[in-house]
DNA sequence: GAACCAATTATTGAATGCAATTGTTTATGA
DNA sequence: TCATAAACAATTGCATTCAATAATTGGTTC
């Protein structure tokens, strides 16, 4: 390996420093509401304005940044409503998937959908967070792929994207955190036995009580942030 | 027509190329599975290449165009089956809304949408299809919109905006057509006395019989494009 | 005449330079 | 001292230029 530079870099400069840019939001790197300097993520990025422009316009379309004319890109700032309208649409749209991928799942799916519980039980187990979320997401993005609808899937995973980094936070409390784990094995129990209406409801449960935990950890957060710098 | 020159163009450059290429491939213009070339358009539009590929990555974005490296954009293809999933997907945001909507629509909305469907139904004895059209699209979404869950109108505007001029077709059968403007009556009533489950099975119903019609036209639409270019 | 290969052309990707707009600072007067 | 305006600096929008990649043409050989 190490080719030329250290990174890969595989594709265009404008897909990978559209992932980059990606990443920074989600992973908090850049604060809400902050405004986006072209000429330091150019140079910390070692690419030309073009690319990252381009960037912009992509995560513009995905809702993460806000671009002004004139006045430079600003990370959204997305206040509780809004996530929580955002959660209700992925509800929907997982309550629409349910019964189609509780019919339409093929075997191969579900094995491989226990294979991805059983990881991201061992990452609970091992008290791995990151790696426990990211296979949680890949499951239920993978219950609505089940679905063969490629335009659920779509906005599905889009919708998702968008409010990522807000759903990290519903983990932090053990108990919660244990029973979520619990959740997933009989969500996908039902999935198994194909009883799709069941499966709907289930997971319209499971999604709810997951944003009021991480809703209440994000209350908490904010305070902390208001009493921090005042 | 052809007052290219004459527009204003206001805002930027970028924006303006975007929604010239948006209305192209939403008339037809730009035929499906076409490549696109940059440099014609740049002749055409009067710009240059860097607002037209910050357009290009918007219009990705929005499912409307495939980019891929080195080999040019073209018009995405849709099948019947993509069309019909995201009709589908259409119809699950529009249920979700429903009971919303029916809850929250304000008074000044009930207004707005009866003034709406006004002009809809003059468009249809006036044989404006075009005019029904839009008016028809507006409607739709400003149920959507009365749900209140800003989540929801983006997703529903993005979603419809991808496959409009599939839709189009829809109205070709006049007997379709007058059903439904009629249709569309007994669904703002239903609006109106806020009876959500059962405005969520009319929008349902009223979508599948558009759909039908839409996949009859476009299926003859077809044979007859097969049968002239053989 | 067909197939293959090299050279040329066309097209896309990215960097740079310039113009236009906005935000900021400083000077000036009330 | 505060408000206002003018000059300045910083930043963005866009056009142009250069580089890299893909498509095409022409020629040679079998």
């Amino acid at each position: 390996m190490n080719d030329q530079t250290v990174e890969p870099r595989r594709g265009t400069r404008s897909a990978f420093v559209t992932q980059q840019v990606r990443d920074m939001i989600t992973s908090g790197e850049l604060t809400p509401g902050s405004r986006i300097n072209e000429r330091v993520l150019v140079e910390r990025l070692d690419i030309s304005r073009t690319p990252l422009r381009e960037a912009f316009k992509i995560l513009e379309g995905e809702g993460l940044i806000s671009i002004r004319p004139n006045a430079g890109a600003t990370v959204v700032m997305l206040s509780t409503e809004d996530v929580e309208a955002s959660i209700e649409v992925l509800i929907g749209l997982e309550s629409i998937a349910a019964e189609h991928a509780a019919r339409r799942a093929t075997e191969a799916e579900l094995v491989e959908l226990a294979d991805l519980h059983n990881q991201m039980t061992q990452a609970w187990r091992d008290n791995v967070l990151m790696t426990y979320f990211h296979l949680n997401q890949e499951i239920h993005q993978k219950i609505v792929d089940a679905a063969k609808n490629p335009a659920l899937s779509r906005v599905y995973a889009s919708e998702s994207a968008r409010i990522r980094r807000f759903r990290f936070a519903g983990n932090r409390d053990p108990e919660r955190w244990a029973r979520a784990v619990e959740e997933h094995a009989r969500i996908l129990d039902t999935l198994r036995r194909r009883e799709g209406a069941l499966l709907r409801e289930m997971l319209r449960a499971h999604h709810l009580s997951g944003w009021g935990a991480a809703r209440r950890a994000l209350e908490l957060q904010q305070e902390d942030e208001g009493q921090g710098a005042p």
